[in-house]
DNA sequence: ACAAAAGTGTTGAACGTACACCCATGT
DNA sequence: ACATGGGTGTACGTTCAACACTTTTGT
């Protein structure tokens, strides 16, 4: 028989919102030890009978002081094993993701991917690996994708999500091939703006 | 603001173990409504303050009758949204794979994966996702591939256990290169045992 | 020597990436 | 007409699957 210690469930969020044509990630001054002070994702202990998509919402609103009507879309589906932070023993973890609308500032510290701290606990592995999970599932997740980009969406800002996202800048031209082999997506016509030719626009196809 | 319904937290466990060259996973009689007396997957509801792992090791214990000692090990990390299971309310649940002793039956039903029968609740999916989820684990997680197989373990091993995974059976030529392209192999000697060119047998290199 | 079992060499298709070139718009 | 921003065509390299062939053993 194996033996295991005793750790209790947590939710932690990466909090995004894309502006200004960046992948922007939301961070709180821990109001607790231990780490009290320093930059920390969102994270809340889950309570007995809670949704994960409730503490993660409740971890957005309490921790980064962003109303709850400003959250557009939450997914879930990593688990971590994080090195103790609370002194009644380890925990347990399910990493979320929390979009949120563009121009909803709270109380956060909001940063850019390229120039993310040194932070508390295994929070960078945990952003590391949810942005990995995030780079897959643009390609793949209707919702995520209009919750992050809005719908429709021109070529270029999927082309700087993905940059922010991979943390290298991808040959533009494949990002276009890539998007028009994606199933849920038409390309639209839209009238232009600024200068040079017209960008692409794409949004999900009916029924998705 | 987003709404969410109230789910609780529950662990499912696909228990497996690889015997006659075969991998083949145990399923248990339901003692309780919903779809009582059908075969399904452990799974239990968490208990404040247990571990994932904990309330693994107790489903596999309480519901296919495994002893606890037969557990070789336990990987956790699939966040699934199940369908009601119970009438409290939608629950959330952690996908898990336990591997069992070759010979440790239980009082659970075994089946190979080619067989596995229409499972009640999303248990289906649960199986096909952790399955693939396997497949891939089994070329990068040492431990579970020594649970899996041993140490050490024959190329023909890996072979039926890809097979069993993969749902068709791979070239077997192409299987002993890719393990001698895994970093924490080594290959080893073994005298042969019946007929024909005696098989390479592999070892997970020390400090792994 | 032959059959059986396992590994090696080689090929070909698929995919992702990069880059040169061409197109559409504003000034 | 030219500069600017975007898209198309195409070539390269890597990865993976298939299959014929060789090697090693038992009888």
């Amino acid at each position: 028989m194996i033996e295991f210690e005793n750790p209790m469930l947590a939710v932690d969020v990466v909090t995004v919102r894309f502006r200004d044509n960046h992948l922007q990630l939301a961070l709180g001054h821990r109001l607790f030890e231990p780490n009290k002070g320093e930059l920390a994702l969102a994270g809340v202990l889950m309570r007995a009978g809670e949704t994960v998509a409730d503490a993660a919402c409740r971890a957005v609103t309490s921790k980064l002081g962003i109303d709850g009507n400003h959250i557009r879309h939450i997914k879930y589906g990593k688990v971590f094993d994080t090195p103790t932070r609370d002194s009644r023993g380890p925990t347990i973890s399910l990493g979320c993701i929390a979009v949120i609308e563009p121009d909803a500032n709270g109380t956060a510290t909001w940063v850019g991917f390229e120039e993310i701290p040194k932070l508390p606990f295994d929070h960078n592995v945990i952003v590391d690996q949810i942005k990995a999970w995030m780079l897959e599932s643009i390609w793949m997740d209707p919702p995520l994708l209009a919750a992050l980009l809005g719908d429709p969406f021109p070529t270029t800002a999927m082309v700087a999500l993905d940059s922010d996202l991979a943390g290298e800048p991808p040959t533009p031209s494949n990002i276009h091939r890539k998007l028009g082999a994606v199933g849920f997506l038409t390309s639209t016509q839209r009238p232009p703006i600024g200068r040079g030719r017209p960008q692409t626009w794409w949004r999900a196809r009916a029924g998705e």
